[in-house]
DNA sequence: GATGAATGAGGTTTCATTCAT
DNA sequence: TATGAATGAAACCTCATTCAT
C-alpha cells in the first residue's frame, strides 16, 4: 500500500522546518528539538541527515540560494518602454523579496555569526541581480534612453536599495504603507532621475 | 583623594561592553560572562545593576536611542540650494549610520526577538529622520523647487533607503565600493528625479 | 559459482574487528558503529549475530579463550636440564603473551566491568598455566632438582609474574628494554633460587 | 559560627569521588553526574573546578602521583641483613600497592586511553621504585652480598614483578592466596637467586 | 558596592537498539 | 541474509541567575 500524498522526504521536511524556525527565531534562538518537532521526527533523526546544527544551518542556506536572477526578465524588459520596464522590475523584485522573506530574515540576523556563508549568498543573489540590471542600464545608455553620466552599477544599487528599504519598512518594521504608491514613487524618481532628456 | 581618570561608572562600563558584544555576536550569542569580563567586573555585579540579561539588553538599546534627528540640520539646509542640501543630508546620514553601526547591527539581528523594542527605536529614530526630511521636501514643494506630484513621505523613505543600502553594502557585506561616487549617484538621481522643471 | 577467497564468515569478521577495537579502545570506548565499519557490514547486521554489544563482548572473549596451556610442552621440558627448561618456558610464555596481547589488553581494562567473565578466563588460561608449571616443579622436586621447601604453586606464580611484568613494561609502558637480557636475568634468579644444591 | 569538622574543600571532595568511581568503573563508565552525586554537589559545580571531565581525570591522576618511593627506606635496609631487607621491602611494596589500589586500577584500565599521562605516572612512581632498589642492589654488590653477574635493573624489575603479580592475583583476580606465604616464597627465591655464595 | 560559590534548566550530540523491508 | 530509517535515553557541558558574605 503506497501513500502518494505528502511525499516530501524526511530530509526536506527538516530543511523546511529549520528554514522557518531559523528565520523566525534566529540560529541560536532555535533548538534542534523544536526543529525536529516541527518536522515531526525525533530529535536524533535530524542528526542522521545533518552532521550538526551548524551543518543544518548551512544546508538550509544553500537550499535557498538558487534564486532566479533577473536574467530571464531582461529580454522582456527590452521590449517595453523604460518606465514600464522599471515598474515591472520593481514589482518583480518586491515580490521576490516577499517570497524569500525567510532567507532575508536569516541573512540579516546571522550576518555576524556566519559572515562567510551569508556574504556568499549575497554575492550569488543580490549582487547578481544588481549586476544584471546594471547591464540593462548600460544597454539603455547605448540606445540613448539613459543618461551617460550615471554610474550604472551604483544606480542599480540605488534602485534596489530604495525598493529593499520599502520591503524592510513594510515586512520587518510592520509599517502600514501603501505598497503600490511607495513603489510608484520610487519608480518615478528613478525614471525621472536617470532618463536622458532631449538636448542632453 | 580623588581618582580623576577612568571615571566611567561600573554601570556605564557594563552598558558599553554589552553594546559592543551584542552588536558583534547577537543577543543570544553573547554571554553575561563575556560582558562581565569585557567590563572588568564579576559576572554577579552585572546583576546588581540590571535585573536580568534581557533587562540589560533593553537598557543598552535605550541608552543608544537618543540620536540626533535631522531637526537641527533643517534650518541650514534651507539656506543651501536643493542639490547641495541633498548632498549634505546624504553625507550626514551615512556618517551617522557609520557612527551608530553597533546599534544598527543589533536592530537588524534582534528584530525578530525583540520586535517591540526595536520597532520603537525605529519609530523614534529612523522614522523621525524620514518624517523631518519629508517636511523639508514639503517646504521645497511650496517654494517651487520640488515636484508637487511626489509623495514626500515615500520619497523621503526612498532617499534614505538608497543611502542605507549603500551603507549595508559597504559595512555589512564588506563590498569594496567607492563611497563618494556611490553617494553622488544617489544624490544626482534623487535630485533629477524630484526637482521641479520649468513649465512643469 | 563459488567464491573461494575471503571465506571468513560475516560473524567471524565481526568478532575479529571487535577484538581489535575492544583491545585498542576498551569496551565503552568502542562503538558498535565502529565495529560494523571495521567489519564492513551495516551496524544492524551486528545485531543479527549478537543480541547486544555486551553479548558480542562475551563472545569475543570466549573466542579467544582456547589457548594452549603448557601441557604439551611439559614432556619436552622433562627431557631438558632444569635451566634450559626454564629458559624455554620463559620464551614460550613471553611469545604467547605477545601473541595474545589483544586479549591481555582487554582483560586488564575490563577487569572491573566484567569481573565474572574475565576471572573465568584467568582461571582457564593463566591459572592453568601456573598449575601445569607447578606440577612440573613438583616433578623436579621428586627427582631432586628443586628444593623441597619451595611452594610450587607460589613459585610458579612468581616465575610467570616476573615474566608478565617484563611484558607489561615493554608492551604497555613501552619501555626500551633488552628483552633477552631481562628474560635471562629472570631465568637465572629463578634457577639459582629454586635448584637444589648438594648437601641441602 | 565555624564548622571545624569535615573541612575538605569542595574541590577535594570531587577529586576523591572521581578517584573512587574512575577506579571502580573506568573513565567512560563513570558519569559526571555520578561523581557529582558522590561528592554531594550539583553536576555543574564540578565544571566550576574542572574544565572538563577529561581535565578532572588528569587532575585525579596528578593528585595521586606523589607517592613515597623507597628512598627513605634504603638507609634502614642497609642496616638489616639482606634477607630481612628483602622481606621488609616486599611487605612495604605490597602494602603500598594495596593502599594505592585505586590508582593502579585506573592505570591498568586507562592505559590505552591516556597513554601519555599513565606512562608519566609509571615513570614517576613504579620506575622510580625500581631504580632506587637497583641502587640498593648495586650497593650490596660492592659489599659482596650480591652476585656481580646480575643486572641490577632487571633484577629489580623482576623482584617487584613477582610481588605485583601476587597483588594482581589477590586483589584483582580475587584468588584466595596466603599472602604471607606467597611473599615469603618470592623473598626466598630472590634471596637465594641473587646472594653471593662463598667461593663465587 | 562587589564578589566567589553554587546551581536548575536546558542545549547539542552520541549510542545502542528496533522496525520494516 | 542484510540493511536504511528511525529513535529513547542519556552524556557532557553552558547559561543565567541566586545566595551569602
Amino acid at each position: 500500500m503506497l501513500v502518494i500524498t505528502d511525499m516530501k522526504t524526511t530530509k526536506d521536511r527538516i530543511l523546511e522546518s529549520a528554514l522557518k524556525l531559523f528565520s523566525q527565531k534566529g540560529y541560536l534562538g532555535t533548538t534542534t528539538k523544536e526543529i525536529a518537532k516541527e518536522a515531526n521526527v525525533a530529535e536524533v533523526t535530524l542528526f542522521r541527515y545533518f552532521t550538526s546544527k551548524e551543518n543544518l544551518f548551512i544546508e538550509v542556506i544553500k537550499s535557498q540560494s538558487f534564486l532566479p536572477t533577473l536574467k530571464d526578465l531582461i529580454p522582456k524588459l527590452k521590449e517595453m518602454d523604460y518606465y514600464k520596464a522599471l515598474e515591472t522590475t520593481a514589482k518583480y523584485y518586491v515580490k521576490l523579496l516577499k517570497k524569500k522573506q525567510n532567507l532575508i530574515h536569516i541573512m540579516l540576523s546571522e550576518m555576524f555569526k556566519y559572515p562567510e556563508e551569508i556574504r556568499e549568498i549575497h554575492n550569488k543573489i543580490i549582487q547578481e541581480v544588481h549586476r544584471v540590471f546594471a547591464e540593462y542600464l548600460d544597454y539603455l545608455k547605448t540606445s540613448g534612453n539613459v543618461k551617460n553620466d550615471i554610474n550604472s552599477v551604483y544606480a542599480s544599487s540605488a534602485y534596489f536599495g530604495m525598493l529593499f528599504s520599502i520591503f524592510l519598512k513594510k515586512e520587518l518594521f510592520k509599517k502600514a504603507i501603501n505598497l503600490n504608491e511607495a513603489i510608484h514613487t520610487c519608480v518615478k524618481i528613478f525614471y525621472e532621475g536617470t532618463k536622458k532628456r532631449e538636448f542632453e
